[in-house]
DNA sequence: AACGTCGGTGGTAACGGTTCCATTTTGGTA
DNA sequence: TACCAAAATGGAACCGTTACCACCGACGTT
């Protein structure tokens, strides 16, 4: 098995010099077009492929983007992870995958290893630990893509979310309209931006209709576990119990969902639900959920688009921050009271 | 903003060569306790990291496996990418994901870019084409495994599955035992090995329960679009409708289960249903889903178990093939007749 | 006719590791 | 004390690119 050719066999055979060569592949520099035209001859011919190791080790940075997803486990991540990689293909860059699992100790050793590969940009979910390892890479001019969540001591990186504070807002008041005035929410930990922002909405929906909150009904709950379930089953063994419930913590909407099921609580003669994130599996659901649909092909797009961008130095130096907006999906999972 | 320490920074610091340095790293050669100790604390010092790309380089091959998957939208392959996330870290190998989309294309050049990465290994779920290309890579003395399915023409990967011909046996053979005689399947594309040998199954547990197959109950259908949900609709259309369907294929589950939703078809009163590849949302489905399970921390496991125990030369030339057993689980979904 | 300018070109030093090989040091033995 | 093998060490070539720089004609200007 004879080796691989190198930018050295392309040269010689089509008798220019590696320069020339390193020209016409990269558009550096200026090249004659019958030079041209052997050297692209000779490429074809030896079918040679440049090798990003060298290539990186010279350059000094890849081509390579690191994903950090909490979680493949959940549909949103996976979904998101898909989109990603199709969008960095279309913009012939790699995706290197790591997730953290919502361990601060697993994603510091990810932003290690990805920062020993020398990667040319993050697209992330931070867990809202390891703040100086994100701002590294940041001070490295390691272009830093938040997507989903944020970390808001960090100012100097771009963000792409939806739209979490009306989001909420608007499934709470879906259940306001229709009559419900105790409803609870579990939410995502109060150190992640998702947690508190969809928190946030919720209040601001109460307010508007002029509705006190109870402390009770508002319950953060870990990605990870089935806590979720937990603290629905709190809320519903109160000697007032939530008429409508918003799920704004997708990793624990499933574990919800089979809580209430077990319970026999019946959706929505019992229990009006809203969830956050919709999959292609809620619509089979009995009864189909109503929901808060991201649009997860948006957020990959952005997402992409900007590290891509800044890898180019295409973009001025202030930090992005993207909102898309998601759409609300009244399905059957809600009633009036 | 000053630059990374290298290998050169570290070992004037620690008074010694590269070459003691090198050594202490990879642990390749002798060097004295004390001066370790002093390279060590070096390393420590300058927050030493060895830039992968420089190893990759003068070593001509990375720690870094492809991981090329079919379709992370899939929750099988998602679960998949999860753990074999997990298990290579444990292994310290990264990991570059790329998706197929089923697309042989696709493929084709996701399977190019990997090789330029010089990647040290591959996991894969081929198309079933591209065979020149996943050869090439085998004759390069990379490491291949398919994992889920493979390619029959290649016989020198390592192969880790489940059970297909066993596992579509005893879904069939259950509904059988429940008195059902008229049973459809919906399989993946025949030029999958995942296809047939689910077929073959099939067979077999009619065969050995005296009943002829009808052609007309058996369908492949591509993985990607909504085919699988059409081909349920002509069965259903025959004359003499069947009365149970094993869906095999899993990325069909989802539109057939949303057909047979719409059409108003009661499960299991009008049609038991058994599907391949259980997933945290088919038990929250009404009626729950009788399916069957596959075991993915185990493909996960052995796939990486597998790359990493050849990248490391540790194993016998021969290819491996694991088969690793389904789970059946029994739900709600089928009924006697 | 002398003089920039500029498109086109080749030589070569990095980039940051690994590894081979020659050399020095160490320790044990006669 | 001399000697030899084994252990420890350093030097330097190499891996495959990129990018800087020097150079060489040809051409257009004064």
């Amino acid at each position: 098995m004879k080796k691989a050719a190198t930018i050295r066999d392309v040269a010689a055979r089509a008798g220019v010099s590696v320069s020339v060569v390193s020209r016409v592949l990269n558009g550096t520099g200026p090249v004659a077009p019958v030079k041209r035209g052997q050297v692209l001859e000779a490429i074809e011919a030896l079918a040679y492929r440049p090798r990003a190791a060298a290539r990186e080790l010279s350059h000094g940075r890849s081509e390579t983007v690191g994903l950090l997803l909490a979680d493949l486990t959940n549909p949103f991540f996976a979904r998101l992870a898909d989109r990603v990689v199709a969008e960095a293909r279309s913009r012939d860059l790699q995706i290197l995958l790591m997730t953290t699992q919502e361990d601060p100790h697993l994603e510091g050793q990810a932003l290690d290893t990805l920062l020993d590969r020398s990667v040319g940009g993050m697209i992330g979910t931070p867990t809202g630990h390891n703040v100086e390892r994100w701002e590294k890479l940041a001070a490295l001019d390691i272009p830093v893509v938040f997507v989903d969540r944020s970390i808001t001591e960090l100012d100097r990186v771009d963000v792409v979310s939806i739209e979490n504070v009306g989001s909420a807002a608007t499934a709470t008041g879906h259940l306001l309209d229709r009559g419900h005035t105790r409803i609870g929410i579990v939410s995502g930990p109060l150190d992640t931006t998702t947690g508190v922002e969809r928190v946030r909405g919720y209040e601001r929906a109460l307010r508007e209709h002029g509705i006190e909150r109870d402390d009770r009904l508002v319950r953060p709950a870990p990605f990870r576990g089935d806590r979720g379930a937990d603290v629905v089953a709190g809320m519903l063994a109160l000697d007032d119990p939530p008429t409508g419930l918003v799920v704004a913590n997708t990793a624990q909407v499933r574990v919800v969902l089979r809580m209430l099921s077990q319970a026999r609580i019946a959706i929505p003669d019992d229990l009006s639900v809203v969830v956050f994130d919709d999959n292609p599996w809620t619509e089979l659901i009995r009864p189909p959920l109503t929901a808060v649909s991201q649009p997860i092909d948006m957020l990959a797009l952005h997402s992409v688009e900007l590290v891509h961008a800044r890898m180019r130095q295409k973009l001025p130096p202030a930090p992005r921050r993207i909102r898309v907006p998601a759409e609300f999906l009244e399905r059957s999972s809600t009633a009036r009271i």
